[in-house]
DNA sequence: TTGTACGCGTTATCAT
DNA sequence: ATGATAACGCGTACAA
């Protein structure tokens, strides 16, 4: 059976083409009584909208846009390099995907971006969620003319955006708390958490998670008090020594923020007296893999970038085609030592 | 600018529309030199044909089929549950997913079924690799006729398939020996191994990885010899137990084929003498995630089957469509603790 | 060997 | 408030 199309539905309604369209698409302007033997026949023929055909009539390419914050060597570099790589592929399907650059935690500058976005008659967004007031206005505006917003990473109040990609942050660190705890293997311990800072809600939320889990199933393993490492290298770096030096028994480290090089550092000059403590961090990414290899620690947690960018972008492409959005599992985070590190999706192969 | 279209094509190589179809489609019959001219102007202008447009002129719904192997409560029974789920999503988009099913381990039936489906002019199939001529023969003859087939969680040899998704397996293997090896916590041990049978290529790839890390990274853990459960829960139960009464300093126990319930029970039965071995099972199913909540294993490998499915349907689809392959980094398996298991997807929410 | 013209289902424009 | 119809880009049947 062939599927029905809006002309049978206009027949089977006893109305013209042009009618069905009108309550299809709801461009006003049909008596309720129509309206109604249109809905009526839609319901009774199950039809579905031929998003093929409507793209095609449009001659219309869509215009994706992703806003990543500027950072080289983090979570953000590593998604932007991704982005690119979907561009040609997405170009295939008529789809052109712009990519801005904004600075970190500026919301002001996120906002104009926006702005110039909604002038420039994007059809969807992603961006890093940041709570800001102006962000959220220039949000509301965009999607108001029919955008759809994805927030990646970091989340917004639902009313915002249209979706939210990104890994369950008190679930990561009841996680990291659960191997710490099996790496201790029965016996007591001491874990110095490292955060960029406490009011960033992701990382508060992974030190929850640590705390709970530490206290529930493993209270012999006592807690810290955390460092902030303001996500900076040298900060990490001096903080992370000098508790090291101050504190003697501290057999885990888990980094929950950004700023790892420094970590790494001191740990590589620490290496000699073994054992060392169990080191967990987050994010893959060069210093981290490199470290992983090396021995010098033992687990990351990944949010697996290359997924999330992958689910952003599909549910731009349904919010375009004007489909209903689909219910998806949240987004797991990836959990990985030494031996299943992923293949560096770096340069092409070249040869082979 | 718009897009460059085949009657662009057409007209800048100074030929018709149909000359151009012809190349692009290679129907043959043209003049070299045409044909020649064609080239040129498609690479000039940056031709890239319009899926869309293709599919709405053909007024063609593809039709895809997955061969799933039967059994309660293992991998295949649930893809085939994901399967049915995106069946509606698929059909949006004109995409017709037939299901077959077929007794596992049996290739004629498997070999049957292909051929049956050949019949009836499939676009793309999914099958879980089984090395047998008879499938061989079947799937070449699939693939004459322009179908695309994918291997799913078990890989045969690249001539026979156009793409593999599933897990590596050695990966996995050497991943459990660092997670065994972690929680021991430099404390000497010994692993029990289960594998379903030495013959299944999967489970001797596991095994193997075990085995390398093991003896590389942690010497003083030893691995006994592997218990043969054939996947079968009762026979599980039986051989487990009798080895643990047998070998008295079990440490670890790693479970890499199916028949897991088997094992839990005997774990249950055992709880009391603490502390229990570390033990790892393979794929998050309604037993496995009941017995790592239950406190009673302690982490699951698992495929990812949502991942998977989408991967190859994606895969199938740019077959179905002509467009090149994109290679995708190999899939890396979910390792899942209590604290990380994804919410349990099975029945809708029912209310809100 | 080459060329023409129609239909696919939708959108959008121009009548009535 | 309603209806008719020309695109959109491709595949294909048919004509030359």
């Amino acid at each position: 059976m062939r599927a029905p199309t809006l002309t049978d539905v206009a027949r089977h309604a006893g109305v013209s083409y042009a009618t069905a369209d009108r309550v299809v698409n709801a461009r006003g302007g049909v008596a309720e009584k129509s309206a109604e033997r249109v809905r009526r026949a839609i319901a009774e023929l199950g039809y579905v909208r031929n998003v093929a055909a409507a793209n095609l009539s449009q001659g219309r390419t869509y215009r994706f846009a992703a806003i990543v914050p500027k950072g080289q060597d983090t979570i953000f570099s590593k998604m932007q390099g991704l982005l690119e790589r979907e561009r040609e592929k997405l170009a295939l399907d008529r789809v052109e995907l712009l990519i801005e650059q904004v600075e970190a935690f500026d919301p002001r500058q996120l906002a104009d971006c926006l702005a110039r976005l909604d002038r420039d008659g994007i059809d969807a967004v992603s961006l890093v969620g940041t709570n800001h007031p102006a962000v959220i206005e220039a949000m509301t505006l965009l999607r108001a003319r029919g955008a759809t917003i994805v927030t990646l990473v970091s989340d917004m109040p639902e009313e915002a955006r249209d979706a939210y990609v990104g890994i369950d942050n008190a679930v990561a660190g009841r996680t990291v708390a659960r191997l710490i705890g099996m790496a201790h293997g029965g016996q007591p311990g001491r874990v110095l958490p490292i955060v960029g800072a406490m009011t960033a809600r992701d990382h508060a939320e992974r030190l929850a998670g640590l705390r709970e889990v530490l206290t529930e199933t493993f209270p012999d393993i006592r807690l810290l008090h955390q460092i902030e490492g303001r996500d900076r290298p040298e900060l990490v770096a001096a903080r992370v020594g000098a508790a090291l030096e101050a504190e003697k028994g501290i057999t885990a480290i888990y980094s929950l923020g950004a700023g790892n090089p420094g970590l790494i550092e001191i740990l590589r000059e620490r290496s000699a007296p073994a054992p060392r403590p169990v080191v967990v961090v987050h994010e893959l990414l060069e210093h981290s893999r490199a470290a992983l290899e090396e021995g010098l620690i033992d687990v990351v947690i990944d949010q697996r970038p290359e997924d999330e960018i992958q689910r952003a972008l599909e549910i731009m492409r349904r919010g375009a085609d004007r489909l209903p959005p689909d219910p998806v599992a949240p987004l797991g985070a990836a959990i990985y030592v030494k031996e299943n590190l992923p293949p560096e999706m770096g340069a092409k192969t070249g040869d082979d």
